[in-house]
DNA sequence: CCGACGCTTCGTCACGGAGCGAAGCGTCGG
DNA sequence: CCGACGCTTCGCTCCGTGACGAAGCGTCGG
């Protein structure tokens, strides 16, 4: 049994604290430099740099210059989901490392899960997708139903651009805060940059956490209203 | 974000060679006894009794005892999931240990993923599933559809003992060699065992790859067929 | 231009963890 | 009962890795 992926070099670079609380930080999605993330680490810029050079090297990290600066993003989907399935298994084994507060209330209401949201509103944005059926299984993992694809137009998401050859255009991700799955993949992406930029909402200062305004979060639930309302009549004896 | 689930511990434990060859071996979804861990890892029984300890200290296995006997097994799906995930990534990242041969050609066909079938072969399963309708998205995850429910009763499973109340019938779980989901989950696990027990296939000498007989292979088949040209007709428009 | 800043590289040290030999305990089977 | 076997525990060694200070390089802005 010594073929296939080499899980201990990977799960070996994950495991260093410092390592992990840069990849922690960086699953907001957001690029960070690297005096930021020497930060995020709690080292000294010579040792992140370290740090950094060899998640670099192994792929899990991508580097942007943007002058003197030095901006690394994780290098993708794949990265954010093998950490996701690390916090899951952390959290249900018991491996957490302080205890809840009002921050971590805040975390687990809405937080960025890199590109999508995740938490309790992003698991109940899943649930009321696929409730309605805008989102269904596909061979291809979850797919857009064409009712779906005619509300997210409507809320001006580039639909066609989220359904490309070889790709889902959306995906469930479980949540290690809430046990369920919220919504991952390029809708979710979608979802959360509308959530964003349409001013529904920001980034809490620790880049992560997603505030909602009072008024944003009445314009989330006018989306979940109509999303569990309209078009698709509600399968009874399905659940 | 110094917050929540504690990935670095969990990572640095996966993070040994010789633990993580452990739990790959585990993967199987058979318990294992010490000494057959040991040799697994390439270590004395020593040096196994000591990984193994951590192992089971920070529940990530179980142990049950028998005489002299120790079986070690995974202690659950959400550890099955977590090695997959960075199965995938380090898959991704290009983190292999040795040249594909026959033997990875084997495993690529149908191996076990913890309890359930992965490889070609559990994607054919999840697919054919899906696109005659057997399995649908649902909040909790994929559910059965009525067609679905009555289709596996006709195969001797027992399909009420599937939908237990908070728990998902099935599961998309992605698989690392082939890049698409397979299924996972108790009706994936009750289908391996209608593969095992029913004479289908038997287990290869790494315990972990599935070997169809050439008859199990038709039965194999005619399940798909069966599910892809009987109940639901195909939805052309959807894909 | 030049000092400040961001970051990388080099050298060194200290600590922790994995490894094995030795020893001991409990179970098994003849 | 007793030797063989499976496994755990203890003690010790060695190596690898993360840490930081020092130094150097490139970019930025006054």
């Amino acid at each position: 049994m010594k073929e296939g992926p080499d899980i201990a070099a990977i799960a070996a670079l994950i495991g260093d604290p410092a390592r992990a609380n840069m990849l922690t930080a960086l699953m907001s999605g957001m690029a960070l430099t690297a005096g930021e993330l020497s930060c995020e680490a709690g080292v000294t810029p010579q040792t992140a740099s370290a740090h950094l050079a060899k998640l670099a090297d192994a792929r899990l990290i991508l580097l942007e210059t943007h002058g003197r600066h030095r901006y690394f993003r994780l290098a993708g989907a794949e990265v954010a989901a093998a950490i996701e399935g690390l916090m899951e298994l952390a959290a249900h084994s018991g491996h957490l490392r302080t205890r809840p507060g009002p921050r971590d209330m805040a975390m687990r209401r809405a937080r960025s899960c890199y590109d999508h949201l995740a938490g309790a509103m992003g698991v109940r944005l899943h649930d009321a997708l696929v409730e309605q059926g805008s989102i269904v299984a596909t061979a291809h993992g979850l797919g857009l139903s064409p009712a779906g694809r005619s509300r997210f137009r409507a809320e001006g998401i580039d639909v066609e651009a989220l359904e490309r050859p070889g790709r889902a255009p959306c995906r469930a991700c479980l949540d290690w805060s809430e046990r369920r799955h919220h919504l991952a993949g390029p809708l979710g992406s979608a979802l959360l940059s509308l959530i964003l930029d349409g001013g529904w909402a920001k980034r809490g200062a620790d880049r992560r956490t997603i505030l909602f305004t009072r008024e944003g979060e009445e314009r989330f639930e006018k989306l979940l209203a109509r999303s569990e309302s309209a078009a698709k009549p509600r399968l009874v004896g399905l659940r």
